[in-house]
Parts: C-alpha cells; sequence; structure tokens
DNA sequence: CGGGAGATTGACTGATCTCAACCCGGGTGG
DNA sequence: CCACCCGGGTTGAGATCAGTCAATCTCCCG
C-alpha cells in the first residue's frame, strides 16, 4: 500500500480517505476504489484531459499542482482554477455526462487517482454522507465561480492582479522566505487575471516599485499584504 | 390544492414534482414539502434575500423571474443569472451553510416556494435519485459559471452583448411577434452584460441600424439571430 | 555558438468608461 | 390645467485603461 511518489513515501488510502471528498467513505467502499491502480503520473506540462474529452470519473489530485483552465474562440486561455492535493477534478463532467469544459494540464510533475464515474455514482446513491459532501463541494466552487464572475467583470486589472496574488498565497502558501509557493510563467499569471501579458509584466513591475511584492525570476515574494488586500477591493 | 397564481389555475403539487429538482421525490417525501404553506407572493422589485442573508432552504419558483446578482465594492450589480418558474434559488447557501453571496429581487410579480433546508438534506441523505439531480443542478449552474468567465474575460462589450441577447432568445423565448419575452431596463442589461449602461444603449442603437434587433422601449424585436450568434463568437 | 522560449520595454491605438447635458413620459401637487 | 420633478433613456466629448505590435534582452539548452 505504500507507494513512491516523488520523493516521499505516502499512504495512498490513508490520503484518500483523510483528506479528500472521499473522507465519508466506509471502509467497505474505500476497498472498492482502485488505489494503487488508478493513479497515474505526470510530468510537468503533460495534460490530463483536454476540453471536449469525455470524462468518466473523477480525478483525485495526490500529488502536485494542476491548472485548470477553458481555451477562448481566439486562442487565448482562462485559468479558472488551480487543482492541488486533496483536490477533485472532472466531476462536472462525470456528473452531468458532458463533455469535459476545461483543458487540465500539470503546471509541476503529478499524481493523479482515477476513480470511476459508476463507482461515485453508486456511492451518491448509497451513501448520504458522501453525496452531501460532493455536494458541497461543488457548490464551493459554485460560489468562488460567481465571485470571480464579479470580479473579471467590475474591477480593473491592477485589482485583479493585486487579488490573484493574495489568493495564491492563500491557496499555497508562502514558503520560509515569503515566497509563493506556486511558479507560474508571466502568461499563465496573465490568463489567471483575465489580461495580457504585457500588462501583468507592467503591473509587477509597479507593485515592486511600491515595495508590495519582490521579484526573482517567476518566484515573487510577498511584502505587503495588507496594502495589496486594500489595492484588490478584498471584502476579507 | 388548486391555486391562484395571478391569472392562472395551477396544481402546485403536480408542479413541484414535475418541473423541478423535486421531480424524483416519492408521494409520502413530496407529502412533507409545505407547498400551499410555504408560498409566497412577490410584487415586482420585491427583494427576496439580500447578499449576506443567512439562507436555510431552497426557493421553488412557481410564477415570475428572478434576478440573482451581486453588487460589486464600487456598488455596480452584477447579474448572474435569472430564475424562472421551475428553477430553484438560495441552494448553495443552503448547502454549503455560507451566508447568500447574492441578492435576488423580482423583476416581475412572482411566488416562491420555500422548502426548509433541513428537509432538503435529510432527502439528500434517504434519496440517493434526488442527491443525484441536485448534483446535476448545481454542475449545470458550475459549467455556465465558467462559461461566463471566459466570456467576461475575453470578448469584447459588443460581442457579449450579442451573445446576452441570444441567451435571452434561448432562455425566455420570444412572443408570437418575436420580441423577446423578458423586460430588463438598459442599466439590468449593462449589468447582466458587465459594462456601462451608456455602452448598451449605444451598441443595441448600432444592432438595430444593422437591422439585427428592433427596439420598441424596453421590449427588443430579435430580427437576425444567425448574425447575432456570429458577433457572439457563439459555439453552439 | 545558434536557437528558442519567456520576459521586458516602448509606442501606438482604440474600445470603453465617465461626465455632463438633454430628452421624454408619467405622476403629482398647487 | 400647468409647472415641476423624477427615473430612465439617449447623445456627445474627452479621458484613459489596457491591448496590440514590434524590438530587444536574457537565459538556458543542445
Amino acid at each position: 500500500m505504500l507507494r513512491n511518489i516523488g520523493v516521499q513515501y505516502v499512504d495512498l488510502r490513508e490520503f484518500i480517505s483523510t483528506r479528500t471528498v472521499f473522507r465519508h467513505l466506509n471502509p467497505k467502499e474505500l476497498d472498492l476504489l482502485p488505489l494503487d491502480d488508478g493513479t497515474i503520473n505526470y510530468k510537468r506540462s503533460d495534460i490530463v484531459y483536454e476540453e471536449g474529452a469525455r470524462i468518466n470519473g473523477f480525478y483525485c489530485v495526490v500529488k502536485g499542482i494542476i491548472k485548470i483552465y477553458k481555451t477562448g474562440f481566439d486562442g487565448k486561455d482562462q485559468i479558472i482554477r488551480f487543482a492541488k492535493p486533496g483536490d477533485i477534478m472532472g466531476f462536472r463532467s462525470t456528473i452531468t455526462g458532458e463533455l469535459a469544459c476545461t483543458t487540465t494540464k500539470a503546471i509541476e510533475d503529478a499524481s493523479l487517482c482515477f476513480v470511476p464515474g459508476d463507482l461515485v455514482k453508486s456511492f451518491v446513491k448509497s451513501n448520504g454522507e458522501f453525496a452531501m459532501d460532493l455536494l458541497q463541494l461543488a457548490c464551493n466552487e459554485l460560489g468562488e465561480s460567481n465571485d470571480l464572475i464579479t470580479d473579471i467583470a467590475q474591477k480593473t486589472v491592477r485589482e485583479r492582479l493585486a487579488e490573484v496574488l493574495i489568493h495564491l498565497k492563500w491557496t499555497f502558501n508562502l514558503d520560509n522566505e515569503n515566497f509563493l509557493q506556486i511558479s507560474l510563467t508571466r502568461e499563465e499569471l496573465a490568463n489567471l487575471v483575465g489580461t495580457a501579458t504585457e500588462s501583468v509584466i507592467r503591473l509587477l513591475s509597479e507593485f515592486k516599485q511600491d515595495r508590495l511584492i519582490e521579484l526573482h525570476g517567476r518566484r515573487i515574494k510577498i511584502l505587503d499584504e495588507a496594502k495589496l488586500i486594500k489595492i484588490g477591493n478584498m471584502q476579507y
């Protein structure tokens, strides 16, 4: 049951049964999950599935970070969210039976555990606790998506960039030198903010001038979180 | 069980049990719904609940149209979606237990049937079919929200307005004279598109010049759906 | 050393927002 | 009956945010 993923040995069953939406499955149900057999490794920039693909199951992130994005008609990507260890991808398509409406790509080496859709659906019907957890998951995402809609529609690029930096801090934390623990290209940052690469670059320089952040290549150090929150007009 | 809502008499139980997410409840469960007792009438521009309110139950639209929107920090509203007969409002907050993240206001006289959250949750746990339906509902909305994010982030105001007009047609249909069967102020249209009122007005005039639509006050006649779809860069 | 991807900077353009004025129709009070 | 007001709609002018295009730079890699 022990499995080598990257540098650490992790008990996969332990992980799935405590850190994911499968936390309320009973031992019998857990036995049905194809844990090791369903786990697939991806290298940085590997695509897990593409927009338009038929998905029939949950991809549970065990290790790594995956970006989830939609490609607009003009070829520009909009990053919707990131999935990190413990998160689930592909549940929307699995539940609705529609084709995937997003593409998912590893931005660092990753391991995903695939759980077939039929199995998930049977759990939903047999385990009310699990159904509620899944509903909560969907509803949480829905809330975040709705927030994002208002943000993009009403805030300036400057405000949104500040907000994105704060969200990244909250989601991925800082290392002991206050650097964001996620590495994104300027273009990815732009696709997250919903703007042009050049705009992100200019605004990052501004923030650096104003001593809100420090830049070391792709590594971003957060110097003044409070000020960034203010610039981002965040209500938290 | 017959109830006067507006000009028509409708069998409420029949409506709830065929047109809403409660369609897979069994007769026993249906009996638990506070149908007539839970039904409340609203006048145009009445607020059902406000952002920040504690919601604990589903509001099921029986009659009328409700706009669901978020107010940005600068006081401008962003309309997320409309709820029409058969639709549910407030399920996100009910499920997650969070405060409402949207305000909901009747844009025409409406009747809503309130179903307590505890009852809904008990159905989720006891009725797998219902749980799946609810999940599908949430996932469908999630898909639409994600589409909207990409649209707002990448499309021009002109493209978005064209798209909104088409979506309104699909959602509310046209009357026998090809007028949209929903009446919105220019400001509401702007809040839906995510732009300024003046921009909407100017673009509507353009569309009129180009013989894509006709304007009679708030009533909008769709003349050339195909062209609007093209302008909106819609992939359908 | 050449090539390529990503990052940066500058100049220019233009879509869209804001501000302000004005119109129009309906309702209201004197 | 009329003057006034008010909300919503419309139009114009000017300001500006942010996108595009193009040139350059910096690494890193083979």
